[in-house]
RNA sequence: GGCGCCGUACCCAAGUGGCUAAGGGAGAGGUCUGCAAAACCUUUAUGCAGCGGUUCGAAUCCGCUCGGCGCCUCCA
């Protein structure tokens, strides 16, 4: 069965087809090259905007997983109004000032178990593509000049708003004007260098000194580093008007080429019922959910849990659910671990075992349904579950299940990441007060029992009586 | 005003023409237990916003109505 994911650019489910040649098999493929949109480095990137950034590791592991080689690049954009704005605010370099978000969202990426990209370009080292791109344009006659600024000229372009289906439609009139907009031919038209202001970064180039229009640093980097046609663009569904649709008119005015063969475009995470925005306030950053409590692991199961084209109201009940959720599999790994039984291993387990992942990778495969997959994957811990209360699992077997949770974690990434070690706690002491609480037990001194469990609870330590024993976890 | 998406149980969420409407949480019952807790098992929508229509057959297609959201402006 064939990965489809949906294409914003054709609008329907399109196969996905690395290089743009259909092969045989998967390893004949190239590498899938991938371009996501990544951060302004302004401030804390905010649990919205991680939405997307888990997304992007979600399919990058879900190719991989598929056998697909992954190119994959992401921007920093390091140099905008906020940015200069922000570092002007705190009178230090804007290099010192992105250079502070940049790190913190990198450990934040960290902190979420998204997995490194291949390429982090920053908007400030491509300038020279930028150059490169404006010369094409200057030369194919696409762009004009106002005071200062370059623009890129839409009514020269054919086929602009072919994405957004924005062809047909008017601009609204009577829309505030934003200070780039001043004197354009056209609304749509968009800066691609910017007239340098005092007391401003800017860079000299042979058509005057300025600094980058947002868009025109993605359409840069990927001539950079890849050349030519990509595989994937992804970004949140906000940059399909203007953002993307500037990405392609410049990117295919400059170089006649196809820019991108599958567009992928992530929901919004709303909170009470809107959009999560900086602008609106109505904001989580991820360090805001942490000194909640909350796990990263549970956030992340969350933000991949509902489908990436439906957008998700984001509450902290929603993170407890999901907690509760990561409590069923961790059971069932420790359950599993407690199997005593020595036989051969039961054949029933591996068949579903790979039913299992079958069943997971079909659902993923189909638009990156992994609300169908983690459906297909609960079943088998209930299946697997019935299988040890029926006493039908032995050691032998232990391997078969983990082997398959290993292969879905390779997609999931948040099954055996561990939040809270056991390691930190004082295993000894707590072994040995369970071991006196059992004493207890078996001369009925009741009173010390329970006095030893509640000593334990205080400090989140739960214990559980099963018929094999007393193990305890972390609350 | 233009364009688009969504409305499935107490909550979250799959399913987009055809067996008994996935899965998670919560609730209820059970197993285990000295009692608990935890864990596991069982269970919970004759119905899919409402009303019409198409069809042998619709949550799924079409129309209208109601409700929510997004984009059209910096935004993941």
């Amino acid at each position: 069965m064939p990965l489809k994911i949906y294409n914003t650019l054709t609008g329907s489910v399109d196969e996905l087809v690395p290089g743009g040649t259909r092969k045989e098999q998967v390893s004949d493929y190239p590498s899938v090259t991938i371009y996501s949109c990544g951060p302004t480095v302004y401030s804390f990137a905010h649990i919205g905007n991680f939405r997307t950034f888990v997304f992007n590791d979600f399919l990058r592991r879900h190719l991989k997983f598929r056998g697909f080689k992954v190119n994959h690049a992401m921007n920093i954009t390091d140099v905008d109004d906020k940015t200069i704005a922000g570092a002007r605010a705190e009178g230090i370099s804007l290099e010192k000032y992105t250079a502070r978000y940049t790190d913190i969202f990198m450990e934040d990426l960290k902190t979420l178990n998204i997995e490194p990209v291949e390429h982090l370009p920053k908007a400030t080292d491509s300038i020279d593509s930028m150059i490169d791109i404006i010369k094409q344009l200057h030369d194919k006659g696409y762009l004009y000049e106002k005071e200062g600024s370059l623009y890129f000229s839409i009514a020269k372009f054919n086929g602009y708003g072919r994405m957004s289906r924005l062809d047909t439609r008017e601009i609204k009139s009577g829309l505030r004007y934003d200070t780039d907009s001043y004197g354009k031919d056209d609304v749509r038209d968009f800066a691609l260098w910017k007239a340098p202001k005092e007391n401003e970064v800017s860079w000299e180039t042979p058509y005057g000194r300025g600094r980058p229009g947002w868009h025109i640093e993605c359409s840069a980097m990927i001539r950079k580093i890849f050349g030519t046609t990509i595989d994937i663009h992804t970004g949140g569904v906000d940059l399909i008007f203007p953002h993307h649709e500037n990405e392609i008119a410049q990117s295919e005015a400059a170089y006649g080429e196809t820019f991108v063969r599958h567009w992928i475009h992530v929901e919004h995470l709303l909170v009470n019922g809107s959009k999560m925005s900086k602008s609106l306030g109505n904001y989580y950053t991820l360090r805001d959910l942490l000194e909640k409590g909350y796990s990263p692991r549970s956030i992340r199961y969350l933000l991949i849990s509902a489908h990436y084209r439906k957008q998700f109201n984001f509450t902290l009940e929603g993170i407890t659910q999901a907690d509760q959720a990561l409590d069923r599999i961790d059971n069932l790994i420790v359950r599993l671990s407690d199997i005593k039984k020595e036989a051969a291993p039961t054949p029933e387990l591996r068949k579903l075992a790979d039913s299992m992942i079958s069943g997971f990778t079909d659902a993923v495969d189909d638009d990156l349904n992994i609300s169908r997959g983690l459906g297909v994957f609960f079943e088998f811990i209930h299946a697997v579950n019935t299988l040890i209360s029926d006493d039908k699992l032995s050691r032998a077997d232990i391997d078969a299940v983990v082997e398959a949770l290993k292969k879905l974690d390779a997609v999931l990434g948040f099954i055996f990441i561990k939040d809270a070690s056991k390691a930190d706690r004082d295993e000894a002491w707590i072994e040995s007060m369970i071991q006196e609480r059992l004493q207890a037990k078996k001369v009925r001194n009741f009173a010390r029992a329970d006095e030893i469990r509640n000593l334990l609870t205080a400090q989140g330590i739960i214990l559980e009586d099963t018929k094999d024993g007393t193990r305890w976890k972390l609350k």
